[in-house]
DNA sequence: TCCGTTGTACGAGTTGAATCGTACTGCATG
DNA sequence: CATGCAGTACGATTCAACTCGTACAACGGA
């Protein structure tokens, strides 16, 4: 069983359950720099991922396989944790998957319109 | 600060006056990339750089000296070289200067609230 | 004409990122 | 317990970017 902690800076996007995994190692908020976060989506496919992320998520994280990509399971690991300490996404160890979300409110807060930016690209121009 | 040489003020943002010197090798506006965009600005020089051109322009573009940044000159001509080659600004040469100013209406056109997320951004953060 | 100014071009050194193979862990299930 | 699955960790390779020194070009003025 995955260490539970209780706490966490709550506010994902979703209403989430208490008792649940701790994220894994992050930026805090005010700790966000926007040239390490514009870097880290300067690669199309993590743009992809969290566009994804945006436009289609559920009511609850999603593991790397849930995205269907074309890459080695190495590349997808670098790309996802590049990803979180950019302070982009979150992740939460469930058992055996990791699992993202977007830090939605956090990055509306420190960049607004950024997440906009990234819904409204178009990944095949 | 150095007197305007050649032509009139342009105007970029502003209207541009004929006999202007054509603009040095960038992409057109459809070939803008969010990928390649968010790459150039996710160095902390460069970010600096278009904040102040928006910030702080005059009704006329602006020679690199104009910028106060303490780096050799080398370093600077390849910095405006990559946003130059990114589409973020556009250079004309006016006798000894080289001078840029931001693509606004293209990057307003093609990613609207990147400008306004850099204009917000503050550099000491 | 010589000099100072503005800036490019080229190349070297260094660093960091991307990519991926391979080996491994932890859990579930037969 | 053996297999399969989700995903990490590590290391090697490749390649691009940043940084900067040096050399050079174009122009204006004394």
């Amino acid at each position: 069983m995955p260490p539970i902690q209780d706490a966490a800076p709550a506010v994902t996007q979703f209403p989430e359950p208490p008792g649940l995994p701790a994220p894994l190692p992050e930026p805090a908020v005010e700790d966000l720099r926007l040239p390490t976060v514009l870097g880290v989506l300067s690669d199309p496919l993590r743009l992809r991922i969290v566009r994804k992320l945006l436009l289609e998520s559920e009511q609850f994280d999603h593991s790397c396989g849930w995205f269907g990509l074309d890459r080695p399971k190495s590349s997808l690991t670098h790309h996802f944790k590049a990803l979180r300490e950019a302070g982009v996404t979150r992740q939460r160890q469930y058992g055996l998957e990791r699992r993202s979300h977007v830090r939605i409110a956090d990055l509306d807060a420190r960049f607004p319109g950024l997440l906009n930016l990234i819904t409204a690209w178009d990944p095949e121009d």
